[in-house]
Order: structure tokens, then C-alpha cells, then sequence
DNA sequence: GCCGCGCAAG
DNA sequence: CTTGCGCGGC
């Protein structure tokens, strides 16, 4: 068995105690980290290496975005796009080595796109459709076994969110958005492993917005994703949303996700 | 007995939690707080509240200086001084109610004065002379017992800084500071507390730069005093510097001073 | 080095 | 609300 996670954390360095206690307590093989918010130099390889997780993946950038897959499965290295060729840390691809052999593990943090949901007034809305059709484009040619994880900054089903209704004009949730994700998805035949253990339209949320007040309420949306090549998908073997994260001193907004494999 | 302490905390809202466990520890009836850095509307009366320190005059401002003197004692706010007429909180006077009746204990911050000792290259310099000048005229008139505590931001005494040679030229200890400074004292016939109890040369440093690795190294200067009115002075029963805050965590650059007097 | 601020980003 | 940054102040 293999299990991998995914969590946004939202700076490593500021929470590498919470890393620490996230890999402790669940031991996933592979965690694949998003906006790590650091360049590799800072990147605090000392805690994973202590940890056991000694294969390690940074793409890291000054203050903004950068992901990391770190491991305690050898890995190689694999990909490193910049598909908007823009400079932005949003993605590491890895090869796995030893057990899971061969596996091919996408880690990518697709852009936020800012608050209004229009391409002319919002140019960071026209970038986050963009960058969803490189990917596309990209997903098109993919011929080997995958996983995709990481945070997709999109909420496709009308249950991913606490309101459908009021989030239809909210970035994250827009018609045109989930769309794209769908073209990207069937791009691959993608599956979504998040729906395939806990089906719609049960509650699976994956962020809650700083803004709001989160603790009391529950206005949760499920940004977050692990997407599997078909093939791929039949050997997963459970899936689990870490919520717990939540409760610990100065959070993230996202909590990670955990999948394994019979591999 | 009364004892009455000085701190200068850089930033009380950062570290309540260290106010706190110096309350607990130390239980002076007084305690004169220097660069809280916050308006009053931000100031965290419950802390002092429920550590039983319910009587508080805080003169505050938005991010910069301010400074506040919390009690047990009741006391009365009897001044405010904007020496500069420039807006910036660097004093405010109690005059104690319960036991010490009718003493005025004066907090104050002079100000730091910039890094070249230079009335023309350096205005900042100018205006620390200057705010002394009028402190100085000020205390020419006082006729009440007093006691004036804070971060004066002048090491007088030779022995005052860990070398004094090094630093004849760096403003704290510049003799044109040292001078200004004596001026004053003479002004009121000052009684320089620290001193009568810690007598020179003895070390008696209460600051030590955070630019300097100054957890190995000593390289202390001796920036915050507590000066009494000379029939004051004679009710002093003792004084100690509570130098073991900079052991804790993320501490100020200042450490506390506490005089007991026979009140 | 350590602070608060105002900014941009989420 | 929370992050990192560049700034100015100490």
C-alpha cells in the first residue's frame, strides 16, 4: 500500500511544526504541498529529512505559490512547468521509485484568479482559464499512469460548496470555471477520487475562507483534488480528508487529503 | 512597601503574555510601560485587568512610542506632556492614591535620537537635545515628591556601556547626550536610583542591541533608569534589574527595573 | 534583528 | 483574516 497527500499549507516555514505533526500522526508515503510560499533555499528540508521524508521535490519561488513533493519513497523528478511562462511555482511532476513504481505524481496549485469573475475587468480570471487550458492541452497527450493532486482552486459539483446558488458568481464556483475544469478533466478521463469515496452530494470541503468566520460557521468549498488516470483509479483502496488541521493553533485555510493505493 | 517597576516592552499587544508572567513573578504595585506601539483603543486592558492591575493610564498612539503605567495602586492621570508639541506619546505622570499617597511617578521615552550624533546631518539627534531642553525647564518648576522611570535612550556613566571608548561617538552615550542629561538631573537634584543601589563601576546594562549577537556577547548599555526626587530617594529600600526576561522567548531589548520603597 | 504599517494576494 | 514584502524606526 501507498498513501499519498495533498495540502495547500499556506507558507512551510510558517507551519513546519504542523507539517511535522501531520507526518507523524498519518505517515503518508508522499505529501504534496502547495503555496509553500518560500524559494528552495529556505525551504526547511531539515524538518522533512528528521521526519523520514528524504526524497524531495521543491519548486519553490520568493513569497508567492511554490510546491513541493517530499517523500519517504525514492523519487525522480520529472517536470517542472511553467505552462504560462510567467515564472510562477505551480507545479512539480515526480516519478516514483520504489514501491508504486512508476507512477507518475502531478502536484499543481492552479491560480486563485482573483475576486471578480470576468475576463475584461479581471485579467487574473482570464489567466486562471488560461492556465486550465494549457493543462489541458498538456493532459491530452498524457500516456501513463497518473495521479493529479493539489489545489484546484475550482468547486465543480453544486455540493462542493455550502451555497450553490449564492456562489454561482463567486470565483471558485462560476459555470464557466467548473467548465473548464470539465474540459480538462475528459481531456484524460480524469477520475475524481474525492467523489469516488465520498459520492455527491455528501460534504466534502477542503477550504474555508479566512475572511468569513470559519470557526463558528461551516461555509466550506472543496477546492482541493485528487484526480487519478482511470487505470490508476481502480487501485485506490480509501480516501480521507484530514479536518482535524483545522483545529490546530493558527491553521491553514485548507486541510490536506489523503489517498491510498494498492500498489 | 510600594514597588514600582519600568519596561520598555517594544510592542505590549506582542508581548502581554511576558507583561503577564512578569506581573505574576515580580508583583510590583506600579508598573511603567514604555513603547507599547498601539493606540489605546487596541491596548490589552484585560490582561492587566485580570492579573489585578485595574487601575491603568495609557497614552498611546499608532505604532509608534506610547507608553502606559498600569497598578494595584489606585492613582489619579495628572499629565500628558507633548514637550514638542509633535504628537507623539512619550509621557504620561500618575499620582498614586492608596499607599504612597501623593507621589507623581513620571513614564517617559525620550526619544532615540537616529544613528549619527549630529544636530545637522541627523534632525532626530537635534530633537532628542531638544526634547531634554524642555524636560529640563519643566523640571526646574516641580515641587512634589516625584519619581521619573523610562528608557532616557542615554547610557551616562562611563561604565554604563560595555566600552566606553568604542562608543563616544555613538549616539547614547555622545557627551553632548551625557551633558544634556546632567543638565536635567541638576535641574530637579535627581537621584539616580540604579546607581545609588548598584554603585559604579558595577554592571547594570538594561539593553542590549538586537543587531548584535547579543546572546553570546555582553555589549549591554545602561538606557533605562528610575530618578527620584531626593527626599524620594531616601525612602528607596532597594532595586534590581530583572535581567532573566531576556532568557525567554522572543524577549524585548529592554529588561524591567523595580524599586521598592518604604511608602 | 525586531517591531508596526500599508500593500498585494489568497 | 492571514500571509510575505519593503519600508522606516529603533
Amino acid at each position: 500500500m501507498v498513501s499519498i497527500a495533498t495540502w495547500n499549507i499556506n507558507s512551510v516555514r510558517l507551519r513546519a511544526d504542523q507539517v511535522e505533526r501531520f507526518l507523524r500522526q498519518e505517515a503518508p508515503d508522499v505529501l504534496c504541498l502547495q503555496e509553500i510560499k518560500t524559494e528552495e533555499k529556505h525551504f526547511p528540508h531539515a524538518v522533512f529529512e528528521a521526519a523520514g521524508y528524504a526524497h524531495r521535490a521543491v519548486h519553490g519561488q520568493k513569497g508567492y505559490h511554490g510546491v513541493a513533493t517530499v517523500s519517504r519513497i525514492p523519487l525522480r523528478e520529472v517536470s517542472r512547468h511553467d505552462w504560462q511562462d510567467n515564472g510562477e511555482a505551480r507545479h512539480v511532476g515526480v516519478e516514483l521509485l520504489g514501491p508504486g513504481q512508476g507512477l507518475i505524481v502531478e502536484n499543481v496549485y492552479i491560480p486563485a484568479g482573483g475576486d471578480i469573475p470576468d475576463r475584461e475587468a479581471n485579467p487574473k480570471f482570464g489567466q486562471k482559464l488560461d492556465f486550465l487550458g494549457r493543462m489541458t492541452r498538456w493532459a491530452e497527450a498524457l500516456d501513463r499512469p497518473t495521479l493529479i493532486v493539489g489545489d484546484f482552486n475550482i468547486a465543480p459539483l453544486d455540493c462542493d460548496v455550502y451555497d450553490h446558488k449564492a456562489l454561482l458568481k463567486v470565483v471558485s464556483h462560476t459555470p464557466i470555471e467548473v467548465e473548464t475544469l470539465g474540459q480538462f478533466r475528459d481531456a484524460h478521463g480524469w477520475v475524481d477520487l474525492g467523489r469516488q469515496f465520498i459520492p455527491a452530494p455528501q460534504r466534502n470541503y477542503s477550504w474555508w475562507s479566512y475572511r468569513s468566520y470559519w470557526r463558528d460557521k461551516d461555509q466550506g468549498r472543496r477546492l482541493d483534488h485528487m484526480w487519478a488516470s482511470p487505470d490508476v483509479a481502480t487501485q485506490a483502496r480509501g480516501h480521507r480528508i484530514v479536518e482535524e488541521t483545522r483545529k490546530w493553533d493558527q491553521p491553514s485555510d485548507h486541510v490536506p487529503l489523503i489517498t491510498e493505493f494498492d500498489l
